[in-house]
RNA sequence: GGGUGGUUAGCUCAGUUGGGAGAGCAACGGCCUUACAAGCCGUAGGUCACAGGUUCGACCCCUGUACCACCCA
């Protein structure tokens, strides 16, 4: 074996072995367990997200697989409607061609010439994660089937009422000339204005001051409203504006929608142009004005001379006018959030528009309900409460995208205008007796993409065929995604499930947090702190990453700090970590908070972790290769005191990383397995293995014990990392399993370890903690008073009692290879004691002479230190104890144990008290 | 404005019925000791955000405040 361990060696190398064994493919037997992925958009890079997300669902398959599960992970990518329009339209715009030029069917052509060539990037970089999931049965949201099964979905809900045309406000991007989801809207707050304007009375009675952050929609405006208990604009209330500009008489109406407080506490409503004015139009039966096109310029509603005007240009031409007529009454600056384009960047617009809508609240009605019978359970729980409120107060959904590339929605158009869908336009003109006489033509939109990754879970298992599989996996078991997607796409699976299905889509849902940089910084691409996993894997050096990371920026001129930023963080670049690494520190992240932060620093100490793991199987190879370690199942060996207790300790170990990850607190499991792996197992146990492996005398039958509990412990230590850390966990399986007796394949098929309670020992977990606390006793001695460490020591027992003795007699060998002794002598209790430095274990006190080592002001500080952490705890162990209530109201066994503890720390401090008197009179 | 989560060692985080504050990294001192210097040994470091309350006893339960983050409006 290497000296250190080089991750890229080893993970290529299984993973096409796994897949090419189809390894990842549902065994067929035990009790279904299904994990369906996330989509990622088809168009997407790997990015952390994914990574940790990744390393979580790899993690529960690969326990299950073990566990013996028949365990299905579905694959797949989402067609991301616009994400990948754009993509193609980028392409196409280098040539100089635009879409239209080509035509929606050749467009479309294209598109999936795109995907065939480079749409498997992302899945490629999911390989590299070491995951998991049936490849064989990878689905893409376009792919024939699914297409059909949205098809499907479309018309049975149409059918039955639930989906309807018609016209509201929606998120318009003006750049893409599309609706958007609210998920694709981002509001960030920018640098704005708030501008006083004043709007005369109809009567010549006076005016009202309004405040606004958008003064070109003024021309739009249809009322002005005020607060009802407004007590300053009481008298208003039923008057008329007559609206600047346009000259439009407009009411003024009373609203409690309206923020006293803000502004001068009257606004401007503006229904066609803003969610809340929306609201407060249709309470009041406000006509609404639309004043933008598609790409957001102003058109004919307006006075002449703003039409057709850019919407920004227009601001500034309606400030000034209004400033020119004396109605600008001031100016402030003011921080408002502004809704953009996720994809385009642009300001997007609240506009009207014809779409198709889901009725959503009697789909959430089930939904709801699901939740509450905890047939849908969230962790954490507290998730619920954002799924409730939202599900609650449900707005109809609108599904209707104005782009080429997606599910065209089954709808056609007569000349009249009529309505009709159907599977094709044969089956709409059978279903409808249309014949050829009249025109009909198909609708030009297509679906939200989310409208078809919310049919996931069953639409990938074969839906609308009632297949085996859907009968098998059907509902899954985990869906594992962010808090930030529970609205826009977990709960519309949900609906959408329970209406199709009958049935909830998955049992548990496990929402993570949000991966954001070591100083708490969300990753971006404009911030320029994106880490990619690849490099985190393979290592980058320094300016690769400079480039890669200040290239393609929407702000060119952030380029220069960011530059700077990285060639300060990471002088050196990014390491090789390896994949091991990375997922391990996702795991060591993966508790129940919001955020996760990723620091750099971490994931080294990981990377270290598996190497500790590799040295430790070196030692373990060169003391069991070639040697009988009871590989044959042969029962001629002796337990040590050592293999008892280790033994013993992997029992707790395999308890807690099973229950760290049956409550998905990966967490607390990776941090039982790191204790047990490094703090127990390689800095006790392969120590106290030595003393016996090396001593030529030792009886055959104790070294075969110890070489089988060796490599048999390092082998089940395998199994339960292997779910965490797939590559070094087979690579080393594969070079032990025989010698640990078992026979396989793989390791990813091997069951999984539980703890076995009768391989508990108390006696052994007693007497090596015994040893542990003599060992460490020296060890604080020779550090404290600089003694060499290579310096031999004799080492003298006092005081001690027959259990003590008998331990000493038993492992006199352990101490002397671990303490570095030179001997260990039992004093009886009249011997005389030399000077000497001394540590206690219980009342025993271990006794190190001080002749010609020890420098006496040394150990008389030590000594003190020692007192004083002593005394500082025998004062408040006397202040409980001297409380009567505490006395009378704790229960006994509280009480008892406090007792105890004051004992010892008296008799400790006495000891040591005496001891320091000696050192003192020398 | 409403809601949720958070505030524990210099940094990143654990702490599960309220009963002796922990880990990793960083720091300091000492070691090439035949698995591992990506290592070993030892040491130091915390009014558990703040203020009240409940309790014999509070990091933990209750109330309030401050700050941070996110969601919704």
């Amino acid at each position: 074996m290497e000296k250190t361990y080089q991750p890229q060696t080893i993970e290529s190398h299984w993973y096409k072995i796994w897949e090419e064994s189809g390894h990842f493919k549902p065994s067929g037997s035990g009790d279904p367990f299904c994990i369906m992925i996330p989509p990622p958009n088809v168009t997407g890079n790997l990015h952390m997200g994914h990574g940790f997300q990744e390393a979580i669902m790899d993690g529960l398959v690969r326990y299950h697989r073990m566990k013996g599960d028949n365990t299905l992970w579905q694959v797949g990518t989402d067609h991301a409607g616009i994400a990948t329009q754009m993509v193609v339209e980028r392409q196409l715009e280098a040539d100089g061609i635009s879409r239209h030029d080509l035509g929606r069917d050749q467009f479309i052509e294209k598109v999936w010439q795109w995907k065939a060539e480079s749409g498997g990037n992302i899945t490629q970089q999911l390989r590299r994660l070491g995951a998991s999931p049936d490849w064989s049965r990878e689905r893409f949201t376009m792919d024939d089937g699914f297409y059909d099964a949205v098809q499907e979905a479309f018309i049975r809900l149409y059918d039955d009422g639930l989906i309807y045309r018609g016209q509201r406000l929606v998120n318009w991007d003006p750049k893409l000339h599309t609706a958007i989801s609210d998920l694709e809207v981002i509001a960030e707050e920018e640098q704005g204005h708030l501008w006083h304007f004043r709007y005369p009375l109809s009567d010549g009675s006076g005016h009202l001051v309004v405040a606004t952050t958008r003064p070109e929609t003024m021309l739009g405006d249809t009322a002005v409203a005020v607060h009802p208990d407004d007590e300053r604009y009481q008298a208003f209330i039923g008057k008329t504006i007559t609206l600047p500009l346009s000259g439009r008489e407009i009411p003024v109406i009373a609203d409690d929608y309206v923020d006293r407080d803000f502004g001068s506490g009257c606004v401007k409503i503006t229904p066609a142009h803003d969610f809340n004015d929306y609201d407060i139009g249709q309470r009041h039966q406000l006509p609404m004005i639309n004043i933008f096109d598609r790409d957001a310029n102003l058109n004919t509603n307006v006075p002449e001379k703003y039409q057709h005007m850019d919407r920004f240009d227009a601001r500034k031409m309606v400030v000034a006018d209004l400033d020119e007529l004396g109605l600008l009454e001031k100016v402030e600056a003011h921080t408002l959030k502004t809704p953009r384009g996720d994809r385009s960047g642009v300001v997007i617009e609240p506009w009207l528009t014809d779409q198709w809508y889901v009725s959503a609240k009697p789909l959430a009605e089930k939904a709801i309900d699901a939740v509450e019978q905890q047939a849908i359970q969230f962790v954490p729980k507290q998730y619920e409460n954002m799924y409730f409120s939202w599900m609650r107060d449900i707005q109809d959904w609108c599904i209707s995208r104005q782009l080429w590339w997606g599910h065209r929605i089954p709808a056609w158009y007569d000349e009249a205008g009529n309505i009709y869908v159907g599977r094709s336009e044969t089956d709409v003109r059978n279903k409808h007796n249309l014949d050829d006489s009249i025109k009909l033509r198909q609708d030009d939109d297509v679906l939200d993409t989310w409208f078809s990754s919310g049919l996931w879970t069953f639409a990938t298992l074969g839906w609308p065929q009632n297949t085996d599989e859907l009968k098998t996996f059907h509902s899954t078991d985990v869906l594992v995604t962010g808090f930030d997607i529970i609205f826009f796409w977990v709960a519309r699976m949900i609906m959408l499930t329970l209406y199709f299905m009958d049935d909830v889509p998955f049992k548990t849902v496990y929402v993570h947090g949000l991966v954001r940089d070591g100083q708490g910084q969300k990753m971006s691409k404009s911030k320029g702190n994106v880490l990619d996993p690849i490099d985190l894997i393979d290592g980058i050096k320094l300016e690769p990453l400079v480039t890669k990371r200040t290239t393609g920026m929407m702000q060119p001129q952030m380029r220069e700090k960011i530059a700077k930023q990285t060639r300060k963080e990471f002088p050196e670049g990014l390491s090789a970590y390896g994949t091991d690494a990375l997922r391990y520190t996702f795991y060591s992240l993966a508790s129940t908070g919001r955020d996760i932060k990723f620091d750099v620093g971490r994931i080294e100490g990981f990377r270290n972790f598996c190497n500790k793991i590799w040295n430790a199987t070196r030692y373990v190879l060169m003391n069991t290769e070639e040697h009988d370690c009871g590989q044959d199942g042969s029962d001629d060996y002796q337990l040590s005191i050592a293999d008892r207790w280790i033994i013993s300790r992997l029992q707790d170990a395999e308890q807690q990383v099973g229950n760290g990850i049956e409550n998905f607190r990966f967490d607390l499991a990776s941090q039982a397995l790191y204790d047990f792996v490094w703090s127990e197992y390689c800095d006790w146990y392969l120590e106290l293995s030595k003393p016996i492996l090396w001593d030529d005398d030792a009886p055959a039958a104790l070294k075969k014990g110890t070489r089988r509990t060796l490599i048999r412990v390092l082998e089940t230590i395998m199994r339960l990392a292997h779910p965490m850390m797939p590559f070094i966990t087979e690579e080393v399986w594969q070079k032990i399993h025989t010698l640990a007796g078992r026979q396989g394949e793989t390791i990813m098929n091997q069951p999984f370890p539980i703890a076995d309670d009768s391989q508990r020992d108390a006696m052994a977990d007693a007497d090596i903690e015994w040893i542990k606390q003599i060992i460490m006793g020296v060890r604080n001695i020779r550090g404290e008073i600089n003694i060499p460490p290579g310096k031999l020591l004799p080492l003298l027992f006092k005081n001690g009692g027959p259990e003590d003795q008998r331990r000493l007699n038993e492992n006199a060998q352990y101490l002397t290879k671990l303490a570095n002794l030179e001997s260990a002598q039992w004093l009886d209790a009249n011997a005389p004691v030399p000077p000497s430095a001394t540590a206690l274990v219980g009342d025993m006190e271990i006794l190190v002479p001080m002749a010609g080592v020890i420098d006496k002001e040394a150990e008389l500080a030590r000594l003190n230190k020692e007192l004083g952490k002593l005394s500082k705890e025998r004062g408040r162990l006397n202040g409980k104890l001297s409380n009567e209530k505490f006395i009378a109201n704790a229960p006994d066994d509280v009480v008892a144990k406090e007792r105890q503890k004051l004992s010892e720390v008296e008799s400790a401090i006495a000891r040591l008290e005496e001891q320091k008197g000696k050192i003192m009179a020398l």
